[in-house]
DNA sequence: GGTATATATTTTAAGCTTAAAGAAAAAAAG
DNA sequence: CTTTTTTTCTTTAAGCTTAAAATATATACC
């Protein structure tokens, strides 16, 4: 009568489709804000926080494959974003003795001192942002957003 | 005794945070899905399919503008994808006779036939990706996600 | 050891995205 | 009516992002 998908189906359809528009504005919107206070507050970017946050807590530094499957972008990407943190002087790369394929890349002293300057106000920046959530929503918001973050990841890879 | 931030500021800061974290992650999870789909079924990306899904809602077209804060980018951007899709053929631009600085966007019937061809495959995906929660997590989800939304767009604009 | 396969990274080409500056037209102010 | 301001859109320069191809090294197999 409609072509195989019940009206069950396609009223469920709608609400999953709400959801992701939802989702997805809201995660646009935060790393919107996040961006602008990034590059007017320290002239820096949320791809480059991000390379600077996952080396920080790798004291022993992180090769370029380990990056690339942290911040889940493609490996090319991180060339060129590691190719300007290294130009700016807040990464340094370190050869691999035993495997001249890869090499580890790691904070510099300015590159901690700048992370360090930036965390605080963008831990600020992200709890402004669900301000508006209670506490139960929160906790809420945080268990849903691991069973679906977690079935996303085990279906496809 | 930390610097002006109570032990409950901090642990509330890192709840936050880590909200921030998985939303992001199932977003991003979610967008590179539907980007692989649409390239390899229809040799398309999900920023032309956004466009072509505004201009489906608005038969008599839509200007530049609005498509841009519907789509929450900025103008520029919207230049570009307009003059690829032009280019595909799947839109035309129409000349808006009472103000020659704007322009309307609407589908070419060979552009509605595009996204009607696409739009059940997308909503099957959408669907697959939620398809671990249960109707109670999607409600309280759809909910929650308004709120923030809806508190993410009057807080700054 | 020598060849084949697998892994790690870079390069390339194309598209997406933004902020800022520029151009053109409309609206407001005088 | 003319000047000023605002609005709409495009251009520009830079960076982000990807997929696919290329390169270089390491591991596995024989």
């Amino acid at each position: 009568m409609d072509g195989g998908q019940s009206r069950h189906d396609h009223a469920a359809a709608r609400t999953d489709l709400r959801i992701w528009l939802r989702l997805l504005a809201s995660s646009t919107l935060i790393q919107k804000r996040l961006r602008h206070l990034l590059r007017t507050r320290f002239n820096s970017t949320l791809p480059r926080f991000d390379v600077l946050a996952q080396l920080e807590r790798a004291p022993e530094g992180m090769s370029m494959g380990e990056l690339s499957s942290h911040l889940m972008v493609s490996a090319g990407n991180i060339t060129g974003l590691v190719e300007r943190l290294v130009r700016e002087g807040l990464i340094e790369r370190v050869p691999i003795a035993a495997d001249r394929r890869r090499q580890h890349v790691r904070l510099t002293e300015k590159g901690r001192e700048a992370f360090n300057a930036m965390t605080p106000e963008h831990d600020r920046w992200i709890m402004d942002a669900f301000a508006a959530l209670s506490e139960e929503e929160k906790q809420n918001l945080l268990v849903i957003l691991q069973k679906l973050k977690a079935s996303l990841q085990e279906t496809k890879p």
